[in-house]
DNA sequence: TCTCTTTTGTAACCTTTGTTACAGGCCTTA
DNA sequence: TAAGGCCTGTAACAAAGGTTACAAAAGAGA
């Protein structure tokens, strides 16, 4: 007597949850898929909420499932020898990690950090459905494929900026990319973190980023910069 | 009664090249394709050999279709907004260019510029036949994402030369390279040409080049350089 | 052979980036 | 509120790479 509602209550909490995972899906990924392929991710999906800074796959690991970003976003790092690090770019709601691709059909060691940037929401995919839905859905493989030639193009762009663009460019061309990414013109940041991702030292960044505090274009603070939008 | 003769002969002749085609196929990708594949292939296909220096797609340029190399090697290169170029990495035998892949797909411009560095044979397929083969044939989507793992790899490696390596060491790479994908100790190149592929000035070729001669490492010559491996 | 063009060598100088060193401010925590 | 750790600012210097200028050597063509 006294238990039943409170069954009623945890079944109606439990269902309410399912029900949300299957609309934050269809929220991201439902222009893309049918609904017959969202059912297959929710069933075999694995949601996620991963805290900002958490490190999701690092260089040398293997790789056994596939994200889906659903909310938030994921940095891509690259590293040297000395343990130094490069950024190469963003992931956001609606894409995936080419890389991982990668690792999970040549089933090599992964190539490449990825880090949470900010709490993220994401679905992990086991990789014997990925190769299931290749053969199965087209709209799968399209997806796939649009990842890759987005991750691509990505990395093109990456090139041009460390070819192409002196330090003070590709600094505010990073101060423009975060802004965008967190939504937030102030960046929470200290400038040796900053110099880490850009594969320079403090120093130089301290100096460029005063130049652009002196031409107006940002206002410096501890622990954060205040970005002027342009 | 005098004709017949140059019928056979004519027809031989044929036979005999598009038996050779079909060899050359199976050469380069028999291990890959099963043989209704390759057979596909070489319905659809067009067979073509490009002198070295050929263009073969240019930045800003629609792909119709999509070449799949059975000799020599073609450099992909990216341009920067005055103009000059920097080399991304050489494709050879059993490649294929993911930026078309991508460009098909997508029905975008190409991002990059695609230039034989030897004289080079290769298979140009319809994009048409790539959507159809990717349903059809496991072997194909195997290939294709293949492709973009190995093209992606190469990217990664062309960041770390960019981003992590000095300018002689990058040098020293290029040279390497160079003899690698010609089988040839001897470069034939001016410093004015390594430059623009290495997106940097003539004299700063000229003074590392040097260098590297008074190591040991190279001999310098008037359009040619000797690499003496190691 | 003479001239013109292309290629290479080299010096001198400048800009950008990297390094070392140190001081002062802010925050946390005992 | 004192101590210690991070964060930032800045100077001074070093190294790498880019620029300009010019000369000499090699080949091409008349």
């Amino acid at each position: 007597m006294f238990i039943k509602p409170l069954y009623k209550g945890l079944f109606l909490y439990l269902l309410n949850y399912l029900l949300s995972m299957i609309q934050e899906l269809k929220n991201s990924y439902g222009h893309l898929f049918e609904n017959e392929l969202l059912e297959e991710i929710n069933q075999v999906g694995t949601f996620k909420d991963i805290p900002e800074g958490f490190t999701l796959i690092d260089i040398g690991e293997y790789i056994k499932s596939m994200p889906l970003l659903i909310s938030g976003a994921i940095k891509i790092l690259r590293e040297d020898n000395e343990g130094d690090e490069l950024l190469l770019y963003f992931l956001e709601r609606g894409d995936t990690c080419a890389m991982t691709l990668n690792c999970c059909l040549g089933q090599t060691k992964s190539e490449i950090r990825a880090v949470a940037e900010l709490d993220t929401k994401l679905v992990m995919i086991p990789i014997r459905k990925m190769e299931e839905w290749t053969g199965k859905y087209r709209t799968w493989r399209n997806f796939v494929f649009e990842s890759y030639h987005n991750r691509i193009k990505e990395m093109l762009e990456t090139i041009d900026s460390i070819a192409f663009l002196k330090m003070d460019e590709r600094l505010s061309k990073y101060l423009h990319d975060k802004v965008k990414i967190s939504n937030d013109t102030i960046i929470h940041a200290t400038h040796q973190e900053i110099a880490y991702e850009l594969h320079t030292s403090r120093v130089v960044i301290s100096r460029l980023l005063k130049n652009l505090e002196k031409l107006g274009k940002i206002k410096l603070n501890r622990n954060n910069i205040e970005v002027f939008i342009s």
